[in-house]
DNA sequence: CGGTGCATTGATAGGTGTCAAACTGTGTGG
DNA sequence: CCACACAGTTTGACACCTATCAATGCACCG
């Protein structure tokens, strides 16, 4: 299963882009030196499956480049993205053997890979992984809740409008502009996952992101890019205080 | 703001109801003592605020006894219920200073708490701690994932079941049984806070019990009181797997 | 040039929300 | 003890939002 092809080159740890916001986040320098031995990089080309749910995990890791979606599947094919996975989030849960949901590469993706058992006793010795592994693990429990409140409640223009803010807010900290003046960014997701992630059709969300687009909120360039010219706007449509105080 | 009427007699952890499951579960008689010196019970009444969204939270803690929400509520007053704590659930976030979410007693409620600043350094020191704190967070996680799936992707009808075999499968392990033969349990909930949890209306609620009822699938003795004659036909209408991995 | 994947738009149906009224059980005060 | 208020619940009529089914458009690529 592991060729030349998805293993990717070895690279250091002090020159990693998630280095400071990864699981290793606290890590001192002899316990980097310890999570090196154990760790390895895994590409996956946009649309790759990167686990099935219920596969075995064999690792647990980080995500370097790209995004990757975390899906549930009903048995009538009825499709819910729990999560979407951007650069240093972390894939997998120690101390289970089997995956609880599918994870798909959107774009893409590198992993920085630890196979599980060797990760697992490093955990153990090891508390700044630990800890930072608590820290994020709240982080994503805060998620999980924020975006129950968008399914359960929000309308669909609201839940559009939600993931763009998301989107948006995410990519200006990302590049570290601030959130004043228009915010331009790339969709990294199609109709279908954005409609998978908002418990929607893709039909409503073409739909919602026209209705959108014609009132003004939003201005496309082609499919995929997007540009805000006035953030409180989109985030009064989110439902949202304009102040963007909910994701602070 | 504290009184003896809310101030609970102290008790011994090592006869507490939830000594084993509870976020102090792998501690040590030593680290129990060290505990019970930052430990005092409050209790609740049916109805009352724990914290109120947004408040400085002086403590976090245990709930003992009882039921209480965890709830969202948007400026509009949309509310969507995010989290259910029962005994042995954890209440707060080590490292943030004010609360994310409206807590609520839904029942009679007692609750072992710890002031927060004492169990900040005591997690420092105390791996046992944060080791079982983040075990219960990934699976507060899963939880709330699971429930993403029901409020983005399930029907009216599959809600309600997905509820009912909740508390159908908690009230049966609770007490001891199996989930074989008929099931009988009393709701914790009214039907506005099943609503506020399942993203519908109460009257929706309202309409698919009896719709429930009518087709046999569940009984009812009152309001409140629900036998479950056929645990896997329930399961059928919840569109889970009859087997109920899903929560396994 | 046609094929394929993705997206948009339209017509229609159905599920759930909204508004309104009536019912039930419980507790309270006269 | 009864009358009443009140919260919680049930049921009905109707409107509206979103899903469904279907056709078309668009960009990219073999």
């Amino acid at each position: 299963m592991l060729n030349e092809r998805n293993l990717a080159a070895h690279q250091d740890c002090e020159s990693c882009p998630i280095r400071h916001r990864a699981v290793c986040a606290r890590c001192e320098t002899n316990e980097l030196e310890r999570l090196e031995e154990i760790k390895y990089y895994r590409k996956f080309e946009a649309g790759q499956t990167v686990i099935w749910s219920g596969d075995r995990m064999e690792f647990v890791g980080s995500v370097v480049s790209g995004i990757a979606t975390l899906t549930q599947t009903m048995e009538d094919g009825r499709r819910q993205m729990v999560g979407l996975l951007l650069p240093s989030d972390f894939v997998g849960r120690p101390g289970r053997g089997t995956a609880a949901y599918d994870v798909v590469a959107t774009t893409d993706l590198v992993m920085c890979c630890f196979r599980k058992t060797p990760f697992e006793d490093m955990m153990q010795k090891t508390p700044h992984i630990a800890q930072r592994l608590l820290e994020m693990t709240l982080d994503e429990l805060d998620a999980a809740r924020e975006w129950m409140l968008v399914l359960g409640r929000k309308t669909a223009r609201e839940k559009i409008a939600s993931l763009l803010s998301i989107i948006a807010r995410r990519d200006a900290t990302l590049n570290l502009r601030g959130t004043e003046g228009p915010l331009a960014f790339d969709l990294p997701l199609t109709r279908e996952a954005m409609a998978d992630y908002l418990g929607l059709t893709l039909e409503t969300v073409s739909r919602q992101i026209s209705a959108l687009k014609r009132d003004g909120v939003i201005v496309l360039q082609g499919k995929r890019h997007v540009t805000v010219p006035d953030m409180s706007l989109l985030l009064e449509e989110a439902g949202d205080d304009a102040d963007g105080g909910v994701f602070a």
